[in-house]
DNA sequence: TCAGGCTAAAGGTCAGACACTTGAGGGTCA
DNA sequence: TGACCCTCAAGTGTCTGACCTTTAGCCTGA
């Protein structure tokens, strides 16, 4: 990118300054700080291309002389933009900020806090996280069973667990590697990406290894079911069994979510 | 929250320091900047509901002295969860940081523009996202017609238009507003927030209004048919209809994306 | 040849000052 | 008495300028 390409300075008169409407019809003061103003000209930059993966924006002072602002400005729009995984920063003489490969992982952890938020302020119900889970892992499935490799299958199987090794901590980090690993031979990235992070909330906020050794036993068998449909390239079966698997997993889930809500019992 | 809950002051002698290995195997540098540190410690409190919605933090110059860095460290690292929607600032004499209330609204602009990065990037495909779409709208037409309420349809019946007012714009963006309803009468929120993206990025990526009137009258016919099954309570059918609607879209996004990576034709 | 030190560029941190915003309280005047 | 305005104080927003720390590349000397 030629540095020219955000020599717009901030505000100074800005345009459509004070006394708008929100949808309220209050008045409210829409002239932004500048580090938003300057976040938002960056951010406008990068999801445009014109500030291509990987390229490096110019140092922090010469970005201060360009948008005529000061340099802690600037890094104060900066430090939003790399906390949304937009760009990050390397010290020293070959540093700078540097245009963030988009990552799948990075959306993971995102969701994961945010869906765990919204759960928490009781905007999403437990059972609107169970349907839509039911929601994606048995299309999962499905596509599992046409898609998968061998690869993938044997990461499933490394995932299965002999019956007499079953044990609380090995049943739910097993029970979480297997649906990970069906969302993963499931061969869509964009499923697995939305998808991991609604079964995660689930576990760590309703589950962790509060069950008994017995119910993962019946999780394990239910598994090797899911499993054996996968591997039979059965996508009706694999859809099915996830499907059963999943109800029996449901009262579960809406008994701890019961007792976090009334602690007083 | 009693002021005390974040006295632990940033890292002075980082036990973790230096010298630990990154997946590659290279030595990294693991003294994360004081801004992280502060940032990663307030995330945590409003995580793990510490810090409640709505809850006013301690003023800037307060909590430096707390966290025993400068205002400027605060503030970069208040900066990035503000970016996150964690916590939001208001000025003036009431003013402060507030932990912010989740809102499934700023999940969509996110997700949206991250699930647009990653397709940019080409990290996910356009057969990626339009059959991420027919796994989520598929349901979401079956659970319509099962839930909707009069509300509801008197929305979707709003989005339906006139054939002999059909246009490309008209028709655009009542494309959008049907499938938005659609989602909205699903009663699933979880279902809502994390489609309506996809379907954004779809459309704002790969279609804008460059399609002809003509196809635009065909949609509006599929949408007349989608919404009399929902109308009539036919779950199936709806999901039907939905299915075969998209699998008429899905030739126009393939082709503009090929028209998008070959520009030299 | 190689170890070790020097250097410069760039981000990280700090202190302090001042500007701007906004709610509240008090005072003035019709 | 009531409407309006002024001022004040608390907080965030912004700037300046300095110094620290990290890092890669270069240079020097054994």
């Amino acid at each position: 990118m030629s540095v020219e390409a955000f020599s717009s300075p901030v505000d100074e008169l800005d345009d459509a300054a004070s006394s708008e409407t929100d949808d309220g019809g209050l008045p409210i003061s829409r002239v932004l700080p500048a580090y938003e103003q300057v976040s938002h000209q960056l951010q406008e930059l990068i999801i445009k291309g014109t500030l291509t993966v990987g390229e490096r924006l110019p140092a922090e002072g010469e970005m201060a002389a360009q948008f005529g602002v000061s340099r802690s400005t600037i890094r104060e729009a900066l430090r939003g933009l790399s906390s949304q995984r937009l760009v990050h920063t390397k010290r020293g003489v070959s540093g700078g900020t540097f245009v963030a490969e988009p990552s799948s992982e990075h959306v993971h952890t995102y969701l994961e806090t945010t869906i765990g938020l919204l759960s928490g302020a009781d905007v999403v119900s437990v059972d609107e996280i169970l349907e839509a889970r039911e929601l994606f892992e048995e299309p999962a499935a499905r596509l599992a069973a046409i898609r998968r490799s061998e690869d993938d299958l044997s990461c499933l199987r490394a995932t299965l667990v002999a019956e007499d090794e079953i044990d609380p901590p090995h049943g739910f980090e097993g029970h979480k590697e297997f649906h990970f690993a069906i969302l993963k031979a499931s061969g869509n990235q964009l499923l697995d990406v939305i998808a991991r992070p609604v079964f995660s909330v689930l576990e760590t906020r309703f589950v962790r290894d509060r069950a008994s050794s017995g119910f993962w036993a019946a999780v394990e068998a239910d598994h090797q079911h899911i499993f054996d449909a996968i591997a039979a390239g059965d996508s009706e079966a694999s859809a099915r069994f996830m499907h059963s698997h999943l109800e029996r997993l449901r009262p579960m889930y809406e008994r701890f979510d019961r007792a976090a809500q009334m602690p007083s019992a």
